[in-house]
DNA sequence: TCTGGGGTCCTAGGACCC
DNA sequence: TCTGGGGTCCTAGGACCC
């Protein structure tokens, strides 16, 4: 049996928990900039705010109603994410992290477990020990798993938020219930398709001929339909390091100089670097990108990207940063309003097994640097040491006009409690 | 005025090799 | 009239996920 548990509106329920007098209200987060809604309290669904909308466009619908809006803080969803693993982890040996707020338990051996049973208490420990509500959904497979989670969060009272899919007549039923283009794995362009030849849920799904599945969604919606069937197609999967790596920034205003750019993809450059050490990787080609304002099209548009094979692979963010400002000379031109640039580490692989090059050797000192580097950053927190190339006074800021402490992680933001 | 930021996998077709 | 047989690698595009 696999059990999928998933955290309910993340990202709204980790600012609600250090808020409670904004329990039962409406909250959403937004994404960087304070652009689009990417999370949602029930309540703020209810209010009809859908997901990924600009929030200027529901600017009057969030006033109307009170809604609390808070600017993104990935340090504190990274750190909660951190704290339910943890727990999760402490009721299987098997468990492959899914996503951000999602996981996956593999049951084996537990013959004499009543699931169901088993799948509450997580759900109780998960929330009385870190206060975000979870869904269990248990199953033979992962793709009904995920079904079953569904059914958990969308009737919470009458499954204790956690539902058990072990009948053939309950995995029927369920498919019946779940509509076409809310299976997991199968997206828009699929589900119209779909619907186009008559399959309406995910038993009509299962009825199809695999050879058309196999022809029309390849081998990975025939997979998928094996899952459905309820014989156990995908199996947890190990964490791998990247295969790409990417830094990308809208820009809170236009950018129209060399060198607002340039600072800009020297960071993105220099996070990537990061990345990449963080998983004892190195990067054999990077890229770069810039655009202007896609929305803004009473403006001149300008869009493209640079590739750049290195000499030799490396983590280094000084050469990372050396060859993404030579990629951004490529291909900046002036006299347009940049709003978006980005960099992305490709043909990745691991440091121990990195290829050299006989003519051309990276720098021997710069491991040692970024070693110390990264101990300080680590330390003494982000940016703490830069490159000089970076933004020494801190110009550049995000739009982030509602931003919550960082409760969980800096000690000068830790929740005060008035007695 | 304002519109996010990451990732993965598969397939077909072209270019090339012997 | 007829024109072999077997491979690999790379890329772009399409689909999907959170």
């Amino acid at each position: 049996m696999f059990a999928l548990i998933d955290c309910n509106n993340f990202y709204a329920s980790c600012e609600r928990i250090f808020r409670p007098d904004l329990q039962h209200k409406p909250i959403v987060v937004l994404s960087n900039n304070d652009g689009c809604i990417i999370a949602r309290s029930n309540e703020a669904k209810a209010l009809g705010l859908p997901m990924g909308a600009p929030c200027y466009q529901y600017k009057d619908l969030i006033e109307k109603h009170n809604v609390t809006v808070f600017s993104p803080n990935f340090a504190l969803y990274g750190d909660m994410s951190q704290r339910v693993m943890t727990l999760l982890s402490e009721f299987s040996p098997d468990i492959e992290i899914y996503s951000i707020d999602e996981a996956f338990l593999k049951f084996h051996g537990f013959d004499l477990f009543d699931l169901q049973s088993y799948g509450e208490i997580i759900q109780k420990k998960v929330k009385k020990y870190t206060g975000i509500p979870i869904s269990v959904g248990i199953a033979p497979t992962k793709a009904l798993a995920k079904i079953a989670n569904r059914i958990a969060k969308k009737f919470p009272k009458q499954t204790n938020s956690c539902y058990y899919i072990h009948t053939e007549e309950q995995r029927i039923k369920a498919l019946k219930w779940t509509h076409i283009g809310d299976v997991w794995g199968i997206g828009r362009k699929h589900s119209k398709r779909l619907q186009s030849i008559g399959v309406q849920n995910a038993y009509d799904f299962t009825l199809l001929e695999d050879c058309w599945v196999q022809k029309n969604m390849s081998i990975i919606g025939l997979r998928l339909k094996h899952d459905l069937q309820g014989i156990p197609t995908l199996d947890l999967e190990e964490i791998q390091a990247k295969k790409n790596i990417a830094t990308t920034r809208s820009f809170e205003t236009n950018y129209t100089t060399f060198d607002q750019i340039k600072e800009r993809v020297a960071t993105f450059a220099i996070s990537c670097s990061e990345k990449l050490r963080k998983q004892q990787s190195c990067c054999s080609t990077l890229l770069v990108f810039i655009h202007t304002n896609g929305h803004r099209i009473d403006l001149p548009q300008y869009s493209k990207n640079c590739i750049i094979h290195l000499p030799h692979a490396t983590n280094s963010a000084i050469e990372i940063t050396k060859f993404a400002i030579i990629a951004l000379q490529n291909i900046y031109k002036p006299g347009y309003a940049y709003k978006k640039a980005g960099v992305i580490v490709m043909d990745i692989l691991p440091t121990l097994t990195k290829q050299y090059n006989l003519f051309e050797e990276s720098n021997p000192k710069h491991p040692a640097i970024m070693q110390a580097m990264d101990t300080i950053n680590n330390t003494y927190g982000q940016h703490t040491l830069k490159l000089g190339i970076q933004d020494q006074k801190k110009m550049w800021k995000m739009k982030q006009e509602k931003l919550s402490p960082k409760y969980t992680t800096n000690i000068h933001d830790i929740i005060t409690i008035h007695c």
